[in-house]
DNA sequence: TTAAAAGTAGACAGATCGGTCTACCCCTGA
DNA sequence: TCAGGGGTAGACCGATCTGTCTACTTTTAA
């Protein structure tokens, strides 16, 4: 692993904990153990490594879910294994997320205020939403799969937060078992 | 308004826009028009100032929500209130809320952790959660109203986290129209 | 009236921040 | 062999942060 990606992924562990302006560079370099002028030599700076570190988790969080709902083949399937991959997540069985702190986009949107990174944590979300609905959509007319798939992002994003601020460890089966319930079954 | 008032108002708001860390004191002290010891003669630290914040979002907040459910007679009445709240919340119809900016207690969890100030944000959600049982158990049988007051919060936070990052400025109605459809019409 | 309480303005201290820079080291490939 | 790329260690700079302090003014209440 190049030096580049340890220090992503150290930065993402101590951003996705702590918050991002509550860690500082030198905690990111001496946890590390890397040199200050290796990071500068790959970043223009701490912006510019928070968003390879936006980019890193997104890139992560996307292959491990769609990876999960595309070893389905019927919609409510693929809905089912999104929630039993979250109640996965949230009871940290998934060695490749981190240990379950609440979403990362949540958490980093929430720390700037018109800013690039807030755009970058939308696309994130609305990635996820296209894809659920393309997924819905192989099933449902495209107005019933919109609405679906809105429906199923909502009940993920409650999830997580009840999950996490809620400490309900069971958020994701019984949004599930709601998610599934919406699903017509023809 | 007293002083106290006005320095816990003005932190508020910044505090809520652009999260705890990226304001400073000072930032807060211009902005209220307040001497800096004044501040300090109110409050030991930024951190005693945060506490207060919260416990004024908080009754601010619980006020506002209990008061649209309490003024319903039916437990389905008040769940439908809630949601017309969160939409009128997300709409910016609300006064004495601020300009909606997503969760202020999810916001501010999130830049914190193994903290005093994470266990006030929990006792937040968990007072609403309680309140939600509390007005479900007048209808619905005690197990029921549990089960139906962790879906009701459940799809509360989902429309909040939707609102925000999701910028779905309809979401309170979809998970309106979700929570009802999950309650027993007897 | 007058003394205490509460407020203002802002200099200041000490720490920490992001970022730059020097000096040195180690490995690799032409 | 040796030049150069990539790395380390850490001093250093200017800015900013929280919090303290002095000196002065305004408000309040006995």
């Amino acid at each position: 692993m190049t030096k580049r990606d340890e220090l992503i992924q150290t930065a993402f562990k101590l951003f996705y904990m702590n918050g991002v302006h509550s860690v500082g560079i030198n905690q990111i370099l001496s946890e590390a153990g890397i040199a200050k002028k290796t990071l500068y030599s790959h970043f223009a700076s701490k912006e510019a490594l928070l968003e390879a570190v936006i980019a890193y988790r997104d890139e992560r969080f996307q292959t491990w879910l769609f990876g999960l709902m595309n070893s389905t083949s019927s919609a409510p399937a693929a809905i089912a294994a999104m929630f039993q991959g979250l109640d996965d997540w949230f009871n940290d069985r998934v060695e490749t997320l981190m240990p379950f702190q609440g979403c990362f986009f949540v958490k980093v949107n929430g720390e700037f205020f018109q800013h690039r990174v807030n755009e970058l944590c939308h696309a994130h979300k609305q990635a996820i939403l296209d894809y659920t609905q393309m997924r819905l959509s192989e099933t449902y007319s495209a107005e019933q799969a919109a609405q679906l798939a809105n429906q199923v992002v909502l009940l993920k994003e409650g999830a997580i937060a009840q999950a996490y601020l809620g400490h309900d460890h069971h958020a994701a089966k019984l949004a599930g078992s709601m998610a599934l319930a919406l699903l017509p079954t023809p």
